[in-house]
DNA sequence: TATAGTTAGTTAAACGTTTAAGCAGTTTGA
DNA sequence: TCAAACTGCTTAAACGTTTAACTAACTATA
């Protein structure tokens, strides 16, 4: 054995030990072949007999099951899934893993799948176009039996989701998804929520309302700023179109907004912000200059990300119940699969949201 | 169209529209016979001019490419894979993908697979050992060319890893690790960062530092324990029995012990703990009895999750450069993989950590 | 000018399954 | 009693590639 140092950059510094052994005597993997010669029938038996065909004897059966747990058979995959053409794979594209709503989105279209015996292979496109058409390649390359996707924020040109379409492979969209590829969608009722926040915000007394949002070029966004105009309109509050920022809805364009507003000659005593991340911003600068939440300014964010439940004071927020957006997703897909109609339904779910007041915008408790 | 209202449980409530449209004319899938045929050609000289095998001429080559681009030629994963007995599939193991360390680090880990031509497969193991068995079964089943995995913390038992051992199949381990299965590993020093920590704690003033920690069966944790006993002892501070708390992380887990110690004749000033989760519910605690810190207790994280440095005050914690993990166990498997010889090394990765030190335990910023 | 070497392919088998079709031998039924 | 139906398999082809082995047609060499 031996140590050896392998880099150093940086903060970072790694050691090695290295140390010397045999390769494993790699086994051969075991086949249906091999069980076929155990028992002296035939490698179409074997198969039929693992499938539990029931023009099989149980005498076989299990015999075959036997040998195949004794020879440690490992059925293969490739094999199955060229023959038969289903390769009980699905594809899941996400902008990202690394946030609370697409993770837990992901883990419920994964336990509704395996159920089934379907795997899910996760690829991320890290709101980039480019890579969301490598994504998308991907996949289709891996013959995965469909594709369950929330697009890239960059995302305009549908030409590569058509070709998912044009492959016949099941398309389902959830989230971000786009009207008109006429795929199934999953997703909430963005409008609705608009209007529930800005309601909510009314009855706690606030008459300036601003609304720092994502690009009306996505879909919810755009929703979600049409709610929030109309709810104004509903309510007899003017429109102020000063009081209306688009954005990316980071951290950082959170901030960057806030200061905007508080720039203003009339400030806002409520900001309502389409995303939790810029939420946050808009929250780091008003606790920066001491301004008093809820009562000087309101806040509220969208998608009740962990972290706004632990941040000082606490964010309003929408939940959008991605658990039960995933599962739909994936039940979406099964219904699909399970078809081999020539027609096929088109399904648009809608879950209905929540909104947790918390205490960033909660003046009778504050 | 027509609507169709199709579940209403708790608060969740769905509107389904169903459309009636022709389901698309699946185009049959080219293969490389059809390029065959166009150009006249064998279907391996098809195959070769795609992976530009220098005994086709150029010319061939040329013609080839064309028209698998205007017959939207896809290769069929499942079929090379079968043949060449490779599937450029590599498969990951997580515990759950919806913390920012893990997902980071697969992140990683596909950034460099991919530019070898490798996917991945991400799969979760719930921190169930069940679970995790399942996973393994999952990825042995698709062929994959190698796993990369973290294990649970339930998991005592290896014989599944052993299982993956022994069909010769690339293994390798990070964070999460048992040394005793012999395979490549990337971590962190548990040990030396726990001795960071605590030198911190004592540069802030410290004489009474109590250690919320994961249970010593996860060698991880033992370590971090191990190096914060060594620690005390090295500066000569008295070891307490009652300052050392086991637990399972989480944040309700860091309330209780953070309680527990609170309830101690002689409280501690400072609570080092061993991840993040954790050391929120101690913070919350902390808070909610107005214990100011982190003068009157310092508090110290693990693993610098997003929120540690969004919550109020900001906690301290250490980075373990999860960029770096998955980046070298990616490349673990590439040094892997690229070798044929009979003997293998055994490679260990050990990286340094960072200490960011945040409010909760900077007594001279406060 | 015979021989070896190179070029640019072709042929056919193989990867491990699944599955349609076939076929003995047995059972059933009118 | 004999056709029809059933039982429990077998055979062989197929899925779409890759690849080892072969070949025909040139080209270079001695």
């Amino acid at each position: 054995m031996f140590f050896l140092i392998i880099m150093y950059y940086g903060v970072i510094f790694a050691i090695t030990i290295k140390q010397i052994y045999k390769k494993n005597s790699i086994k051969k993997k075991t086949t249906i072949k091999d069980i076929a010669n155990v028992l002296n029938i035939s490698a179409a038996a074997v198969s039929k007999a693992l499938h539990n065909d029931p023009r099989i004897s149980d005498k076989t059966k299990k015999a075959v099951k036997q040998v195949a747990e004794n020879l440690n058979y490992q059925p293969n995959h490739l094999a199955s899934a060229l023959r038969s053409g289903k390769s009980k794979l699905v594809g899941v594209i996400v902008p990202r893993t690394n946030s609370n709503f697409f993770s837990s989105v992901i883990q419920n279209i994964e336990q509704v799948l395996n159920k089934e015996g379907y795997n899910i292979i996760i690829t991320q496109s890290n709101e980039s176009f480019k890579k969301e058409c490598e994504c998308i390649d991907t996949l289709l390359y891996t013959q995965v039996d469909g594709i369950i996707a929330s697009m890239a924020n960059q995302t305009t040109d549908l030409s590569y989701y058509e070709k998912i379409k044009s492959k016949g492979i099941p398309l389902i969209l959830f989230d971000r998804g786009e009207n008109d590829l006429n795929v199934d969608y999953i997703g909430i009722d963005d409008y609705n929520s608009s209007q529930i926040i800005v309601k909510h915000l009314i009855e706690q007394g606030c008459k300036r309302i601003a609304h720092i949002g994502g690009y009306k070029r996505t879909r919810i966004f755009n929703n979600r700023i049409k709610g929030y105009l109309d709810a104004l309109k509903k309510h007899h509050l003017p429109l102020n179109e000063e009081l209306l920022l688009e954005c990316d809805l980071t951290i950082e364009d959170g901030r960057e907004k806030m200061l905007q507003l508080l720039a203003l000659k009339n400030r806002p005593d409520a900001v309502y912000v389409a995303g939790d991340y810029a939420a946050l911003g808009a929250l780091q600068v008003l606790n920066e200059q001491k301004i008093n939440i809820p009562n000087e300014i309101a806040l509220v964010g969208f998608g009740n990300e962990p972290f706004s439940s632990m941040v000082t004071p606490t964010i309003t927020s929408i939940e959008q119940h991605s658990s039960e957006i995933g599962k739909q997703a994936a039940l979406s897909f099964l219904d699909y699969s399970k078809k081999e109609t020539i027609t096929q339904t088109l399904t648009k779910k809608i879950l209905d949201v929540a909104l947790l007041v918390r205490a960033s915008s909660d003046r009778k408790n504050s």
